[in-house]
DNA sequence: TTGGAATGTCAACAAGACTGACATAAACTG
DNA sequence: CAGTTTATGTCAGTCTTGTTGACATTCCAA
């Protein structure tokens, strides 16, 4: 179970250990991995949105923001993949109920700094730690190496483009 | 970078060693590393279902027909788990573009059972091999040992009654 | 100083989720 | 057999969250 590489039927002659992992069965079963533990991932902060008239776009806004205080509407842009129309509706109702603050730029005052408030970060908590609990309790069930193998595994399946704008607005954060 | 386990900072004396991967920071890499990575796993075939018409639903329709031929419109319901009334949209496409077919039952005749159509395993495999592609590029870079603890953690981040829904069906099938 | 680029806002629209109400047909039950 | 439950489909209306298009403001460089 937890080293399929020395029990599979057709032993380990000619073939290298990796092609174990790339039949379509095993390729099918981590796309259906993939696909139910997103919805795992996302279930306890969606109860908690919802409760609180926001979605998951509100979610992901707040916690980028808590990321990256004083960032600016492009960084989160890059990083949210989505269109600045659409991340501004979102951003206007959370700056709207007082959970954002939009300070205009001090240097370029095109730009708007972003900031969580107090309640800002209240929610922003209540959501992580929904999600960090989870999170959690799966780390402890597998143990340090799983959790390993799975950041290598996820990393490699983002496209690079999107990590770079990442990077950028951790380092441009504060 | 690989087995932090062996060069952390605070050592490994007294905590034991899957606290190492429970830090906030921790957690918040993980939680990171699944937003983007689900963005790269989505991102190839929806680029080819905007081609045809298509979003996301109709993949996810196709795939889990795909693996289970002949099953009803409840089993797909309870996988999928969104409302009767929205996958019934998806479906009454799929059927109408020929992709799907719908026979009533013979044994008990409410029950509609599905089936992909010719066209329906063709762009069922156009989908299926654009994300395979990715998945298996990661599979192949990281090696089989990330491999397996990529599917433990994925499972243990599952809801459970979920994937009783899911293995129900793949009994059912065909 | 003027024109283009960058930034952000408003309006309108589409996909895809939701609820609620209702219709039909078949199966089950007393 | 009558009545109820189950499985499915449909219509209408709403919400979130994505999209484009149009536009205002600000900055910068020719």
């Amino acid at each position: 179970m937890d080293s399929p590489s020395l029990s599979h039927p057709l032993g380990h002659r000619a073939m290298g250990e990796t092609l174990l992992y790339l039949t379509d069965e095993q390729l099918r079963q981590g796309i259906e991995a993939m696909f139910f533990a997103y919805r795992g991932f996302t279930a306890d902060p969606d109860r908690i949105l919802e409760l609180h008239g926001y979605g998951r776009a509100h979610h992901r806004a707040l916690h980028f923001i808590n990321g990256a205080p004083g960032t600016n509407v492009n960084n989160l842009l890059q990083i949210l993949g989505v269109t600045k129309q659409s991340l501004n509706r979102v951003l206007r109702k959370l700056i709207a109920d007082g959970l954002v603050t939009s300070q205009v730029g001090q240097r370029d005052k095109r730009e708007r700094h972003l900031a969580l408030t107090e309640a800002g970060h209240a929610l922003e908590q209540k959501l992580s730690d929904a999600q960090r609990n989870r999170i959690r309790s799966a780390f402890r069930q597998v143990g340090p190496e799983a959790v390993a193998g799975f950041r290598k595994v996820l990393e490699a399946m983002m496209d690079p483009d999107m990590m770079t704008a990442y990077s950028q607005l951790r380092e441009d954060g504060a």
